[in-house]
DNA sequence: CTGAAAGCGCTTACAG
DNA sequence: CTGAAAGCGCTTACAG
């Protein structure tokens, strides 16, 4: 199927000019006479032109494209995520280039090739859970592609990364429970294998301590990121008999698990157990009632990483080797009962 | 900054052979015998080549990617979709430029024309709500640009589109609950402006007339498509003093909206009213009890529309103007309660 | 103020 | 089996 693209050179025929002084025009280059220039873009409107971009980026050895990889976009959190970036880039006239790795290292590795021979300004990439070979990332070193990883990153390749302050914002959001008069806290937590994981029992563990309230191992239950591990997780909690005030699920599908769990009991939420959550507030407000959230923006970690990528692009931040721990902070639905202490 | 990319040429001078030679060798070419291509494949993979696809698509003229304008990313619906046209892309070697309207006809507009002047091979839309000048679409039109619109269409251009069947999703759905000795449904509408809005109360009424049950007017409330308009379509039908048997909410957040009321009024969801929804199920079972649902699936619209697309870039499916309209099935869940009737 | 030349990195007939 | 020529649609020095 032909297409019915209209080039400089077609313009440049139709007003017996050359195509360099079409070329130049479109450009507002000082060169041409302002005349000239109102003919040519006349021209340009009337006979529908298009420049072709693949044309300029290949001249220009530009493409004021990034490239994006993320694991998976049906995980919303990436899904506003990417928005975020599109914003910025947007902002700042740069397209994007979208792929999914699906968390599979061989996916990841094929996007990233594939965004690098369409020679992409810069990559912003989240790794897959999976990548274990750094091959890809020092191949895109070697031929000095920008890049910035953001959420999760590998550490030791010195690029730039954006990530949460999770240990931080864990630690803060449970002496802000503690100080509120709670201190019988569980954890559903994660895998100790991931860094999310583990990152996040940290913070658990470690605030606890600092108040000089003892960690009992039982109400820490690791599991899984989906709902049914929440069900599970307060099932088992549930057999123990002894139930504690509050529960801090690992993420927001988790927590779901959790209110479906509790809700079978007959428990009601916050009354008789209130529920902490990570997630983003758009969906914690989905939920009824509304989760109580360590609150990790979405669209703040995309501004950051976009920003951090395009200066790198523009040479405007040197040495490509910023590292952003994007603060958290805590937000306190009604999830969780606020009790009098607070309140006054 | 300088980028360190390898060129065919390069290889060319390293092995002392003619730069064609490399690139005919590359795309496995019968002229070249199966030693020299063994030379080159060793020298590519030494000297760390990445083909130049930009370069490659200007002489192709076709550059083997596809366009798409989403109104929001942040709307989890769209989100699912790009993910599954991604997926789709990916499998016939598609790569995905992603741009995002936010409802702006402007940014639409421009997003077309940045999509077109990147010279994609072929567009997925799905148009803002505030579109009204089809100018741009009859630009592609005459560029002969295959277009396929997703879930909105502008339907007098005679592109292809690819929507769900709402109407009759609805009528299928209340059917049942008709069947299911239900018949105490009251709708919280979206706007009678929109399409949405009109085709599922039209689909409502509809079924509600076909079974001989006269439509309550009090029990069909306008209001709006977020968490805040669920709220208050539930407070104004709690002041009626007479509740229906199961609300018909025009979408998830509406749903989530009425959940929240419905428990302020200490209620119990499915047992004194039951509540559906229009949505996807990875949504819905983040509720709790879960959200039953007239299911839209996202990833299936997404497929279909990325094949479409395909298929006529291809040339396989010739004349351009295929409408689909994707059935949609009820997806009964814990929030509707089975009466004994339905059990047996 | 206008234009001819050379180049970006690839590919596709065509000739030998 | 190998390579020289022309082209994709643009841009950037350079010369007049």
């Amino acid at each position: 199927m032909k297409r019915n693209h209209i080039t400089q050179q077609d313009i440049a025929d139709k007003l017996k000019v050359s195509r360099i002084t079409v070329s130049k025009a479109l450009r507002n280059h000082p060169d041409i006479s302002a005349g000239m220039k109102e003919r040519i873009i006349k021209a340009v409107e009337r006979m529908g032109y298009s420049p072709n971009l693949i044309a300029k980026q290949l001249s220009l050895q530009k493409t004021f494209t990034l490239g994006i990889v993320v694991p998976d976009l049906e995980n919303c959190f990436f899904a506003y995520l990417v928005d975020s970036i599109i914003d910025t880039a947007t902002e700042h006239n740069y397209h994007i280039i979208l792929t999914v790795s699906r968390e599979k290292e061989a996916f990841e590795r094929n996007n990233i090739m594939n965004l690098i021979g369409m020679r992409v300004d810069g990559l912003l990439v989240c790794v897959s859970q999976q990548t274990s070979d750094q091959k890809v990332f020092k191949y895109a070193r070697k031929m000095k592609i920008p890049l910035v990883f953001f959420d999760r990153a590998i550490k030791d390749l010195n690029f730039s990364y954006v990530a949460f302050n999770d240990k931080i914002a864990t630690k803060e959001a449970i002496n802000q429970l503690i100080a509120g008069g709670y201190t019988k806290i569980a954890h559903f937590a994660g895998f100790s294998s991931t860094s999310i994981g583990s990152e996040r029992c940290a913070g658990y563990k470690e605030a606890l301590i600092s108040n000089g309230i003892p960690i009992r191992e039982e109400w820490i239950i690791e599991g899984g990121y989906e709902i049914d591990d929440g069900i599970r997780a307060f099932e088992k909690l549930w057999a123990t008999g002894k139930l504690p005030e509050i529960i801090l699920a690992v993420n927001d599908r988790v927590a779901s698990g959790a209110y479906k769990a509790i809700r079978k009991t007959g428990l009601k939420i916050p009354h008789d157990i209130g529920i902490l959550g990570y997630g983003f507030s758009d969906t914690a407000h989905l939920f009824s009632p509304t989760l109580s959230i360590i609150n990790q923006d979405p669209r703040k970690m995309g501004r950051i990483a976009a920003n951090l990528l395009i200066d790198e692009i523009q040479g405007i931040s040197q040495n490509s080797h910023t590292e952003i721990l994007i603060e958290v902070d805590f937000q306190w639905n009604t999830s969780i009962l606020k009790k009098q202490s607070i309140l006054s």
